[in-house]
DNA sequence: TGTTTTTCAGACACCTTGGTCCTATTTGCC
DNA sequence: GGCAAATAGGACCAAGGTGTCTGAAAAACA
């Protein structure tokens, strides 16, 4: 019952790429020591996210990583599945709902169909804007 | 980002003996067959949950597993935390609240903590006693 | 007492996740 | 052109979840 490692360090990487200016790049391995992510580990995960579109890499001397959306653009969920797939609860609850072999007779299983609901909205809602500092101080009054 | 299939198990077989008479026993084998597990892998789930007082077991011929509580004093959670342990949706998120070894300047830990609370109290409130067919039909006017 | 039924406990195999390492390949700069 | 910096990608290993199997121990019953 947690995201993998791996979700958590790619969510830690985008939010780093969302403190820098728009367009601006990092080499994976600076966001791996400001993060304390492994730098090999991060390689792959870099990799996976560029290649479900959220990060534009370029390779080369002076390459590195940026966004490829901005970050209000950007939610956790988003990062989350990219690399974890779709987040379900339970093996009985599908993406659709209840896929548990029960069928609806199964009196458990909208628990975890509410349950994963909530968390779903949850994490969609959240998105990188609202994590930089200095966005989210100008509170409107 | 899921329970494993150890938990899932370990609810359907508390369920099952729920919809038995208050103390009365069955076996394993005919839990695995009712609610499709593998009987082998049961059997140490069973064990597991005895060690944490959910179950009573007793061995030999017309042996078998009952609840040690009655079904409205066992919750969801309880029966998941037996089994897999604590409910952590992050590394970073321990039980008593915000653990990222960045502190409480890491704006995104205090997303899981809320995500994870909600998400606790929502299967602490689920008691067994809900999911009971014929309890679950008188409803009060 | 002996047999049957049942849980108990451990060893074992398989797959996914977590993580390292090494070797391309690309690009900027002298 | 050639060197250095950086991503790309695969091989590889360790640990935990998933599940099977086997033998032992306990209890009921004839």
């Amino acid at each position: 019952m947690q995201i993998t490692r791996q979700a958590d360090y790619a969510v830690r990487a985008v939010y780093h790429l969302s403190k820098l200016e728009p367009g601006e790049r990092a080499a994976t391995s600076q966001i791996a020591k400001a993060q304390q992510i492994p730098p090999s580990f991060l390689a792959k995960i870099v990799s996976q996210l560029s290649v479900a579109g959220l990060l534009q890499t370029s390779r080369g001397a002076r390459g590195g990583v940026s966004l490829a959306r901005s970050p209000e653009e950007i939610s956790l969920l988003e990062v989350i599945e990219a690399i974890d797939g779709p987040i379900l609860l339970n093996v009985c609850v599908s993406g659709n709902g209840n896929n548990c072999y029960f069928g609806d007779t199964c009196p458990i299983a909208p628990i975890w169909c509410d349950a994963q609901t909530e968390l779903v909205d949850r994490l969609k809602e959240s998105t990188f804007d609202q994590f930089i500092p200095e966005e989210a101080a100008p509170v409107p009054a």
